[in-house]
Formats: C-alpha cells, sequence, structure tokens
DNA sequence: TTGTAAGCGTTATCAT
DNA sequence: ATGATAACGCTTACAA
C-alpha cells in the first residue's frame, strides 16, 4: 500500500483538498505547501489508488477482452491490435483467458463486469438465448468478434458463407474432381458456439451443388486423418482437395502427408481458413482464406469505443471483407 | 450501471445492511424482506461493485501479468498456465500487453500498481537501477519471468548460461568443427533485458573454449541470413551449425535455407533455444533446448502468491532445470 | 490560498 | 430482525 491522499495531508498539516490540489496541478496552492506536499508525495511514493477514483467519478477507462486459448492462436493476432488502438484512446486494456470453459466464460464476463469494464470484447464460445440474455442484462457495451450471438448483439464479422464459397470455387477452379470439407465436430453445436464454422459448412454445401461433376463430403470428427486416408486409398484416381474450416486442421493433414510421404498438391489438394499467422514458417505455402482479423479486430475496438462515447449500444451486425490467398497447395 | 445496495433498500423501503444480509445469506433476515430483496435484485441485475468491495476491505484478489507481444510467442506459452494456477487459488489475472515498449512496460506496470493488483508477473523488458528502483518503489510482490532485473526482485528462471553450455557440447558431440551464435543486436543491451540471451552467449563464449578444435563465432545483428551465406560459401567443407538463441532465429534460418535449396543437417547444423510450441508444426524438426516455460510459470505464479499470502517480499532467485531436446537438425 | 462537507458503493461495528 | 454510522481513498462543489 502506497500512502494516501490523507496521510500526505495529515504530515503537511494541510486539508487534503490541498493536496490534490497540489498534485493535480489545479487550483492555486502556496509556493511553500506545493513544495512540502509534492515532496512528501515523492518520497512515500505517493500513487493514486485508481478504484476510488472510479468510484467516484463512474469511469475506469478500461476495456475488457475475453480470450479463449492463448495457444489457440486464432483470436490471439488480435491483441496487440486491440491493445494498440485502445491505448491510442487512452483506454487500459484487460485480457483475460477463460481457457476453453463454457462456465469459465461466463464467470470471466461477469469478472470484469463487476470490475467496472467500460466496454467488452469476446470472440464467445458460449451461445444461446440464455447467454444473450445474460449478455443483455449487463447493461454494458459488448462487442463480438468473429462468433454470432444473437442479432440483439453487436458483432464483426467477414462473410464466412460467402468466403466458404469463394474457396470452393477456387478449389473447383483447378480441376478437382472431389472436395471434403474437415470442420469441428459438430455434436458440439449444440452447447459451444461454432458460428464461423457452421457459415462456412452452410457455404461448402451451397457452392459444391454448383459444381455437378464434383463429388462432396463432410468429415466432422476428430478422426478425420483417418478418415482422409481411407478416401485417398478408395479414389486414387480421382483428383481429390480437402477443405478445412481453420488452418490448424490443415497443418495436421501436412504433417500427416509428410509422413506418409505424400506431397501436396501432388497427391491431393489442401485449403485452410484465417490465415493464421505461424502460415508464414511453414512449406508448403497453404492455400487459405484471409478472414481478416487485423481489420475485424480494429473496427471491433473502433465499434466499442463509440459505444461507449455516444452511450449509445443498439446493436450492428458489421461485415468485412475476406480475401481468398491462391498459395502453394492447391 | 447495475442498480446498488442503496437503490435496492431504497426501493424496499428497509436499510442497506439489510439488503446485504438478505444479497449474502448471513445474519438473519425476515421472509418477507428477504424474498422482497431479492426479487428486486434480480429483476433489476444487481451487480456488486467490486471497485467499491475492494476499495473497502483493501482486498482486489487480482493479480497483473505484464506481456511482451502476443505474437512473440515465448511467454505466451505461460499466459494459460498462470492463468489457470491464479484461478484455482480464486484471483483474477489481469493480462496486459506492452507491445515491446520500453516505455509502455512501465506505464502498464504502474496502471496495474494503481488499479491495485495484489501481484505483478513479468518478463520484464526494461533493466537497469532505475527500473529497479520504480519496481520496489511500488511495494507490491514483484516476480520476473525468465529475465533478470536484479537480485532484490524474486526471479524464476533457467540457468541459461549451462544451458548454452549444454547445447555446445552436443553440437561438438555430433562433430562440429564449426559453431555460430546467433543472438540479438548486442547494441540493444544497454536499453533493453536480454538477460537471457546475454547468459545464453556467455555460456557459449565458455564451451566454446573447451575444444580446441572447433573454431566460433558470434552474429548479433539483424543481417544475420546473410552472413550465413557468406560464412556457408566460405567454409564450404567445414561442418557448421548455427546455434540461435532463440527458436524464431531458426526457423527464419531454416525457412532461408529451405529457399535456397539447402539441407539440414546435410548442409549445416541448426539448434534453437525456448522450445516454443510451433515447432511442432515444422518440419525437420528442431534441435532445441527446453526452457521448461510450463515450470517457470507455475512455479512464478505459485511464489508470487506465497508472496501475497506470507507478506512476506524477501527476494528470491529460484532455477528450473532446463533439458536440451536432441532432435533432426544436428 | 485554503478548508469543509458530501458522495461514489461496499462493508464492518456497534447499537436497537 | 433491523438500522445507524463510520470507514476505504478520491473528487467536487461550495465556502471562508
Amino acid at each position: 500500500m502506497s500512502i494516501t491522499v490523507n496521510q500526505i495531508a495529515e504530515k503537511c498539516g494541510v486539508s487534503r483538498t490541498t493536496v490534490l490540489r497540489a498534485l493535480n496541478n489545479q487550483g492555486s496552492v502556496g509556493k511553500n505547501t506545493r513544495e512540502k506536499i509534492l515532496s512528501v508525495a515523492k518520497e512515500f511514493n505517493y500513487r493514486p489508488n485508481l478504484l476510488a477514483r472510479s468510484l467516484n467519478h463512474g469511469r475506469t477507462m478500461s476495456l475488457g477482452v475475453v480470450t479463449i486459448n492463448v495457444e489457440n492462436m486464432y483470436f490471439v493476432q488480435s491483441l496487440n491490435i486491440i491493445n494498440r488502438e485502445a491505448e491510442k484512446r487512452g483506454y487500459f486494456t484487460n485480457i483475460v483467458v477463460c481457457d476453453e470453459s463454457l462456465e469459465g466464460e461466463r464467470k470471466l464476463i461477469q469478472g470484469l463486469a463487476e470490475r467496472q469494464m467500460e466496454g467488452i470484447l469476446i470472440s464467445p464460445i458460449n451461445k444461446g438465448k440464455e447467454f444473450e440474455e445474460f449478455l443483455l442484462s449487463l447493461h454494458i457495451p459488448i462487442v463480438c468478434i468473429g462468433n454470432h450471438v444473437s442479432d440483439s448483439i453487436t458483432t464483426v464479422q467477414v462473410n464466412e458463407m460467402k468466403a466458404a464459397i469463394d474457396a470452393v470455387d477456387l478449389i473447383a477452379s483447378k480441376g478437382y474432381r472431389k472436395i471434403v470439407f474437415i470442420c469441428p465436430p459438430l455434436a458440439v453445436q449444440k452447447q459451444q458456439n461454432i458460428y464461423a464454422h457452421e457459415q462456412r459448412l452452410l457455404g461448402f454445401g451451397a457452392a459444391v451443388q454448383k459444381y455437378s461433376h464434383i463429388t462432396s463430403q463432410i468429415i466432422g470428427d476428430q478422426e478425420y486423418l483417418r478418415k482422409i486416408e481411407t478416401i485417398l486409398h478408395e479414389n486414387p484416381e480421382k483428383k481429390t482437395a480437402f477443405l478445412c474450416s481453420g488452418d490448424s486442421y490443415a497443418l495436421n493433414i501436412m504433417r500427416w502427408g509428410e509422413q506418409e510421404g505424400l506431397s501436396i498438391p501432388g497427391d491431393f489438394g489442401l485449403m485452410g481458413f484465417d490465415n493464421i499467422n505461424i502460415l508464414d514458417y511453414i512449406s508448403p505455402k497453404l492455400t487459405t482464406v484471409s478472414t481478416n482479423l487485423e481489420g475485424v479486430a480494429t473496427t471491433a475496438v473502433t465499434e466499442l469505443l463509440q459505444q461507449i462515447d455516444t452511450k449509445d449500444y443498439s446493436p450492428k451486425s458489421i461485415y468485412l471483407n475476406h480475401a481468398v490467398l491462391d498459395r502453394n497447395t492447391l
């Protein structure tokens, strides 16, 4: 605990108002008193208690950011951007990690609200009516990044469905005759928010219909490597590509392919989603879709700060553009 | 803003003391009053203001963690661990990002202290007497992870010097005749805390002396790729290995080698430091040194929490064991 | 130039 | 079973 204004006042034999005036350089203070106050403050390392300050003027100048899991890589890239943007505007950014727990995410959001964060950014793993109501009940500006909870909550995202359609079009244009979509287990949909993946899946379904000569398949479970193996064995002649709803699936497939002595795109085509930053280190260069995380993050903070400023929390849906990155695995 | 205890009291026509008793389920409250209070609280989404609560009993149950840059990968791996460990003990973890700015780091630490964090974890990029005094002046438990500031500040780390010696020994045992150490620009040492790298460099120097048949060289600037090229051209017959003080240098060298059509370890040996988690996705498997981040992080939180509990902030230096990971690039 | 008093929302102590 | 009061550290009128 550092010294308080009251203690300084006592030590200097003046009132705390005077101390405040000296410390904050406002109002007028006698030269001697000012000097004495400042010297005592320095000597005892006076440091304002921001809890007290915030408590009385009702502002903390702090934002909360809930992140799933820092090893996840996806959302992590946004954190620097969010932080930089918030700092420019004088806000302090508090990041908390929910470690993939649905319950944990709720508790953290609650905790941030109780700590009087002025706004919260999330890429939520919770979903559903109850969660929506929970968020709304906080009466704090909240912006969702990537994952959509409800139209009553502001969301910044890319059009994932359209992105998936573009991805399929690219694959089709390269002459593939079979496209397999790899995504998270569909069973978790009931509890967990995988909106982005769902949208991509929808896009995939819509897109493959356009190509009557292309067969399609969906793999939605953890055993995808084994299934891929089967597929490649059963249709050795058919030019097959795997479209992954997430680069990390693609990376695992690359690693597996390497072990099996398969070449990409020689033996099969591969495409990811998200353009996570570790792709820079990986070869061959993965063909993927950039979901414009930088743009999404920047827009999300800007929107959040604007809601705080204007006190207008009316929900918006903001869509940014994605980009198909045609690299070396198709 | 949610409803406050006072407002509930007013609405229910009772005193705030009674409201508190009802909300916290302690003391005795009449059945009717209790029900009324609880229903009003629920209706208006009562949420305790933790700023006020903390102000009152002087505890925030929050820890601050300062991270350099989430793209950096090195420290990021610890964040989940820190968070998990702190949560077990009932603490809330606030992560802030300093974005590689020396000034930023100081400001953030200050900000965390002003927000009454009960303890702070840092892998500091600042160094020197002044910074040390700054940290000490906060009178808050602080634990440094990896980078050392001064013996007056508790630090949890591995013996980097010994680790570097072990690395050199491994390289020597594989028959290399020239070892080149790649590290950050030495010019930044004056301002920036690169203690771990300095220690590794010292270890490197000490180790190569033991081998009279091995020549050594140190590259401490950004142009290392060009210099490596020159070295390989000039001594084509000499078996050369590059020991990098950080896996990301090694990854860049791998990428470059690939572009140049060089094979590892065929054309040169390569070894990194830290065992960052993206190595899992990279092939060939990089030979490196694990600096036991998990252990360091766990120990750091535990130590921090202990200091908070016991109110004994006396500085310690805690060393954990490293492990040389002999994989496929030597 | 300096001080007094009330208030932010919560809690703890001591009454009734 | 309920309430009054002071306190945490800071801010902001409003005096003097």
